[in-house]
DNA sequence: ACAGATATCCCGGAAATCAGCCATTTTTAA
DNA sequence: TTAAAAATGGCTGATTTCCGGGATATCTGT
C-alpha cells in the first residue's frame, strides 16, 4: 500500500484529493493537513511514501516546506500541486526537492501518474507544466531570484508608492542605499525598471 | 430539489463539490462545465436554480461572466468561488451580479449555506471575506478601477519595462498620450507612482 | 576564524517620470 | 442623435529614477 499525505487548506480541493486516492486500489490516506507546519510534522511522525502538498498555504511558503523536508534527509516523495504555471515557479519548486508538479487544474489522471512515477525515482510534470518548461521564451526570467530581506523591505515600500528619499526616511538609511537596493534588484530580475520588478515579483508572490 | 450547476476549471475541485452536495438529500447536480463559454449555455438550456462558479476561468473573466447573465434578465442565483479575499474583488464580484461569494479554503458547509441563503434572496459572503468587507481599511481601494482598452494596453507595456517614449513608438502615437494614459491610470488606481498601480493590477489579474 | 553574502554609503550626469494645467477628435452608449 | 467617455496631443517645471562606476562595514554560516 502507498501511503499519501495530503496538504492543502482548501477543503473542498481536499475532498476531490481524497475522492480520487480512494478509487485506487494500492493508495491509503495517511492524513489530511491544511498548514505547512502541522504537514512538516505530520511527515516526520508517519513516515507516508508520498505528500501530495499545495505549494500556496497559509503558513509556510511551498519551497521553503520543500526544503526543510530535505533537509531532514527524508526520501519521501513530493509532489507539488499548484496553480502558477511559470517557469521560474517551477524550476524553483523543483530544486527545492519536489519529485512531481501537477497544476491544480490537471485532471486526476495526472495526479496519479504524478505518485507512480514519483516511487519509480521520476520527475512527473503534468503536461500544461511540460509545455512550459520546454518552451523556452526570450527574455523570460529561468528562476526566481533570491532576494534578501531588505531587498523585500524596499520592494514592498516600493510597490506601495514610496519614493527613494521617502523609503530612506522611513527606514533610516541614506537614500543611496536605498538606490543600491533599488539597482540590484533590477540586476536579480534582469529588467531596467523598477515596474516590471514589481510585476515578476507580485506574480510569483514575492510582496 | 435544488438543481445546481458547477462551473469551474479545476477537475479536483469539481470532485469536491459533487462529492459535497451528493451529501445534500435537496440538492441535485443539473450540470459541470469547465469554461465560462459552455456554463454561459448551459444556464440558458438547463435552467438551474443556483450556479457555483468560479471566478477565474482560463476564456472568460468571472465578472464578465456574471453580467452576461444578468442582462439576460436571469434570476439564476449565482455563487462566487474565488481564491482572492481583496476588498475590491469582492465588491465588484456583487456589482456584478453575484448572490454569494465564497473562498476556495472555505469549509464545505459555507457553500451550503450560501446556496441557502441565496436561494431566499439573501447574500451570502464567507466568514474570511466578511471580516475584509467590514473592516474598511484606511488608503484602501474599495473597487478595482475601470480601465479602457488602451489603458490596459499601455498598463502592460509599462509592466514589460518599456519607457513612455518607447510605448509611444510602439502603438505610433505621441509620447504625450502615454504621458496622459499613466496619469489617468495613476488617478484612477488613487496611486502617484506607476509601481503602485502595477502591483494592484497584477494582484487584481488585470494583467 | 574566515569567506562570502549582505547592508551600508557615495557621486554625477542623462533620462524618465510626475504634477498640474488644457484642448481636440473619435467612439460608444443612452 | 446627442451626450458622455475615451483617445489623442500639448506645455512647463520640479522631482525622481536609472546607469556607470565605486567603497566599507557587518553579518552569517562553516
Amino acid at each position: 500500500m502507498i501511503k499519501v499525505l495530503l496538504i492543502d487548506d482548501h477543503p473542498i480541493v481536499m475532498e476531490g484529493l481524497k475522492n480520487l486516492l480512494s478509487r485506487q486500489e494500492d493508495v491509503t490516506v495517511a492524513g489530511c493537513f491544511d498548514t505547512g507546519k502541522a504537514g512538516l510534522q505530520a511527515i516526520e511522525e508517519l513516515a507516508p511514501d508520498v505528500v501530495l502538498l499545495d505549494i500556496n498555504l497559509p503558513d509556510i511558503n511551498g519551497i521553503d516546506l520543500c526544503q526543510q523536508v530535505r533537509k531532514n534527509d527524508k526520501d519521501v516523495r513530493i509532489i507539488a500541486l499548484s496553480v502558477h504555471n511559470e517557469r521560474p515557479v517551477i524550476k524553483n519548486v523543483l530544486n527545492s526537492g519536489a519529485n512531481g508538479y501537477v497544476l491544480k487544474n490537471a485532471v486526476g489522471d495526472e495526479i496519479i501518474m504524478a505518485i507512480n512515477a514519483a516511487l519509480k525515482g521520476e520527475i512527473y510534470l503534468c503536461r500544461a507544466s511540460r509545455n512550459i518548461v520546454s518552451q523556452v521564451q526570450e527574455g523570460e526570467l529561468t528562476e526566481i531570484p533570491k532576494i534578501t530581506r531588505r531587498e523585500k523591505e524596499i520592494l514592498s515600500l516600493v510597490s506601495k508608492g514610496l519614493t527613494t528619499t521617502q523609503i530612506a526616511e522611513q527606514l533610516f538609511i541614506s537614500s543611496h542605499t536605498v538606490e543600491s537596493h533599488r539597482k540590484n534588484l533590477m540586476d536579480k530580475f534582469d529588467v531596467n525598471t523598477m515596474t516590471a520588478v514589481i510585476k515578476f515579483a507580485t506574480q510569483f508572490g514575492l510582496i
